[in-house]
RNA sequence: GCCCUGGUAGCUCAACUGGAUAGAGCAGAUCCGUCCUAAGGAUAAGGUUGGAGGUUCAACUCCUCUCUGGGGCGCCA
C-alpha cells in the first residue's frame, strides 16, 4: 500500500507542475523499484516524460519536481535523488514502513483488501474456467487452466471483487451421443455380445467402469439413459479430481439448460438469443443458414449460428450463455481458454458488444496447453486414444502443492513443458518448498519463543533498523503491489515470483538477524516482524491454493 | 496462403506492459556448522534477449522484414 500512497501524492504534484508548464494532457508516469545497486525505495520517471513534451533538460525538471516532493511529502519522504537520464529516486521514511508493518499486523488476512476502504458494492466478476467436456477425466492441460482460474478468482476475491467461479458444461451435442454409444457398446460386450468397439468412440478404462456399474445394477438395456449415466459418473470424477487439486466451483452451468430446455412458448434461450440478434441486425440469413455479423465488431469473418440443416452451432450456445451471464448481473467476465481456442476470441468479443457491453467487459485469458514429457519422450494426450495422463495421476505423483505452484510459475501464454520424471525428482527441491520453508522457520521461532515464555506485547517496531529488516518490511508491503499487478494483467502467476523473492529476503534476514537474543526489546520487535511474515506468506500461498505447513 | 502465440544464462522460466548494470530456480564451481529448522546463507561464473533494420533521451518490450517452435483458419466442439 506504500506504493499506491506515493503514486497518489505524486500525481497531484506532477499534474500541477505539468499544468504550470502549459501541458494540458495528463502524464502517465510510473513508480517502480530501482535496480538493486541503487539505494532508494522508488524510482519515478515523470521528469523525463514532461521534459520531452516541453523540450527541457530532464535533470532540471527532475530537480524542480524533486523540490516540490520535499516540500509537500516531507511527512513520508526521507530524501530524493536525481539519477541517470532524469529519474527521481525516492527514499521513504522508516516510520512509513513501521506504520505499514503495523497495518499488516492489525489487518491480518484482510491486508491488501480494498473492500474495507470503499465499503460500497463491489463489481460482480465471473471467472469461467476448465469447462472441459464431460467425456472423460481431466488431463494435465485442464489442470493448468484449473490452477490459473482458481487462483485468479482467489486473488480478485481478496482484492474485494464479488467473484463467482463457474464451469460450463457441454452436455449436449454430438460428442455426448458418441459417449453414450461408447458406454452402450461396452455394456453389451459385458453382457456377452460379440461386437466390435465403436469406431471413433471413447475407449478409456473409465468407460468400462461406467458400463460395469450399469451391469451390476441389473437394469435392462432399454431402461438405461446411457448419456445421463455416463455424464453422472464422469462429472463425479471431475469434481473429485478438482477437489483433490483444491479447486471448487460456485456453479456448474449446463449447456442443456439454454440449448435444450424450452419455455412455455417452446423456445430455448439459444432461440431467443438468436432472435434478439436478428432483430438487432447483428445476425442475418444467407445460403439457408443463420449468420452472425461478427465482422461489424472486428472479426475477420462472419460466423454461422445455425446450420442450413437447422441445427445450431456451438457459437449459438455461447452467445446465449454469455447473454445469460450478463443477465445474472455480472459486469466483468473472465474466460480461461486453452490457446487452441484463440480463433474464437474475436467472435465472442463481437458477441459481447452486440449484447450492449464494451469489449473490456470480457477478458479472454489464453493459456498454452501443457506439453507432457516422460523421460524426454513426448506423451500424447488424446482422450480418445485411451492413454492419457490425467490430472489425478500427476497430483498423486507430485502432490497438490508442487503441482499448483508449478503451473503458476509461468505466464499463462508461455508454453509449459511438464516432465513428469523431473517433477517427481524435484519433490524435495522444488521452489514451493523454499517458500513454505519460510513459514516453517517462522513457526519454529514462535514455538521456541513460547516455550521460553518471553512474549511481550508492547513491541517497539522502530527498533527494526538493519538493512535486512528494512528490506523485509518493504517486501511485505509489496504484497499489495503484486495484487494490483495480478488485477491489471488478470493473471495470478506474479504471486509465485513475489513469494520466491519474499522467501529470499526472509532467509537472508534469518541468517543475519537473530530473533531470540539477549536484547528483550529487540526480540519482541523481531517477533512482530515474524508474525507479519507469517501473515503474508500464508495469505500469498493461500491465493495460489498452496498450503503453508507449520513444520517441515 | 492468412491469423494468433512463443523464441531471454547449460536447462525451465521472470522482467512491475517503454526505464538505469536483463533477473530467479535448477545443474555445475568455491566457501559458511557452539546458537531460533542447512529444505538455509555468502561469493564468483554463466547473455549481442533467434537475426537484420527502424522509432526513442531510453527497446526483451513498439514498427518493418526475416528465421524458427506451437496452435488455429467459413455451417467441429
Amino acid at each position: 500500500m506504500i506504493k499506491q500512497q506515493i503514486i497518489e501524492k505524486l500525481s497531484g504534484i506532477v499534474e500541477r507542475y505539468a499544468g504550470e508548464k502549459g501541458l494540458t494532457e495528463s502524464i502517465s508516469f510510473s513508480v517502480e523499484n530501482p535496480p538493486k545497486n541503487i539505494e532508494a525505495d522508488f524510482a519515478v520517471n515523470a521528469a523525463m516524460l514532461i521534459a520531452k513534451k516541453i523540450k527541457a533538460n530532464p535533470r532540471v525538471v527532475a530537480q524542480e519536481i524533486s523540490a516540490e516532493i520535499m516540500k509537500e511529502m516531507s511527512g513520508i519522504v526521507e530524501k530524493t535523488e536525481i539519477a541517470g537520464a532524469g529519474f527521481i529516486n525516492i527514499t521513504v521514511k522508516n516510520e512509513l514502513l513501521f506504520k505499514e508493518l503495523g497495518k499488516i499486523l492489525s489487518l491480518k488476512d484482510k491486508y491488501g483488501s480494498r473492500a474495507q476502504n470503499t465499503g460500497n458494492a463491489c463489481e460482480k466478476v465471473m471467472v469461467e474456467f476448465v469447462s472441459a467436456n464431460p467425456t472423460g477425466p481431466l488431463h494435465i492441460g485442464h489442470g493448468r487452466g484449473a490452477a490459473i482460474g482458481d487462483s485468479l478468482a482467489r486473488v480478485l476475491k481478496h482484492i474485494g471483487y464479488d467473484v463467482k467461479k463457474e464451469y460450463y458444461l457441454n452436455d449436449v451435442g454430438n460428442q455426448m451421443l458418441v459417449l453414450a454409444e461408447s458406454v452402450k457398446v461396452r455394456f453389451r460386450q459385458l453382457k456377452g455380445e460379440e461386437l466390435p468397439f465403436l469406431e471413433d468412440g471413447y475407449k478409456g478404462e473409465y468407460i468400462v467402469d461406467i458400463a460395469k456399474r450399469l451391469v451390476a445394477e441389473g437394469k435392462s438395456i432399454n431402461e438405461i439413459d446411457f448419456k445421463r449415466e455416463a455424464v453422472k459418473d464422469i462429472l463425479k470424477t471431475i469434481e473429485d479430481d478438482l477437489g483433490d487439486f483444491g479447486v471448487s466451483f460456485d456453479n456448474w452451468f449446463s449447456e442443456g439448460s439454454i440449448a435444450a430446455d424450452k419455455d412455455k412458448d417452446g423456445k430455448t434461450e439459444v432461440d431467443k438469443a438468436c432472435e434478439f440478434l436478428l432483430k438487432k441486425g447483428d445476425a442475418y440469413e444467407s445460403e439457408g443458414a443463420l449468420w452472425l455479423a461478427s465482422t461489424k465488431y472486428g472479426d475477420d469473418k462472419d460466423r454461422v449460428l445455425k446450420r442450413s440443416d437447422g441445427r445450431y452451432t456451438y457459437l449459438a450456445s455461447d452467445v446465449a450463455y454469455h447473454k445469460n451471464k450478463f443477465e445474472r448481473g455480472f459486469t466483468k467476465l473472465v474466460n480461461l481458454w486453452g490457446a487452441d481456442h484463440h480463433g474464437y476470441v474475436a467472435r465472442i468479443t463481437a458477441c459481447v458488444q452486440m449484447l450492449g457491453f464494451s469489449k473490456e467487459a470480457l477478458k479472454v485469458l489464453l493459456y498454452q496447453l501443457v506439453s507432457l514429457v516422460r523421460n524426454g519422450q513426448p506423451v500424447a494426450m488424446s482422450t480418445r486414444s485411451g492413454e492419457f495422463i490425467t490430472l489425478k495421476e500427476v497430483v498423486d505423483e507430485v502432490g497438490k502443492d508442487a503441482c499448483r505452484f508449478f503451473f503458476l510459475l509461468r505466464a499463462p501464454d508461455s508454453q509449459l513443458e511438464f516432465d513428469l520424471e523431473l517433477a517427481k525428482k524435484q519433490s524435495s527441491e522444488n521452489p514451493v518448498f523454499y517458500v513454505q520453508y519460510v513459514n516453517a522457520r517462522c513457526n519454529s521461532i514462535m514455538r521456541e519463543s513460547r516455550s521460553r515464555n518471553d512474549l511481550s506485547e508492547n513491541a517497539d517496531l522502530s527498533l527494526l533498523n538493519t538493512k535486512e529488516e528494512r528490506e523485509l518490511i518493504k517486501h511485505l508491503a509489496a504484497f499489495c503491489d503484486t495484487l494490483s499487478l495480478c488485477e491489471k494483467t488478470m493473471s495470478p502467476h506474479h504471486f509465485t515470483a513475489y513469494l520466491m523473492e519474499l522467501a529470499d529476503t526472509y532467509h537472508r534476514f534469518y541468517e543475519k538477524c537473530r530473533v531470540l537474543g539477549d536484547d528483550a526489546a529487540l526480540s519482541a520487535a523481531r517477533l512482530k516482524l515474524i508474525e507479519a511474515v507469517m501473515i503474508i506468506i500464508k495469505n500469498g500461498l493461500g491465493l495460489l491454493g498452496v498450503s503453508a505447513p507449520e513444520k517441515m
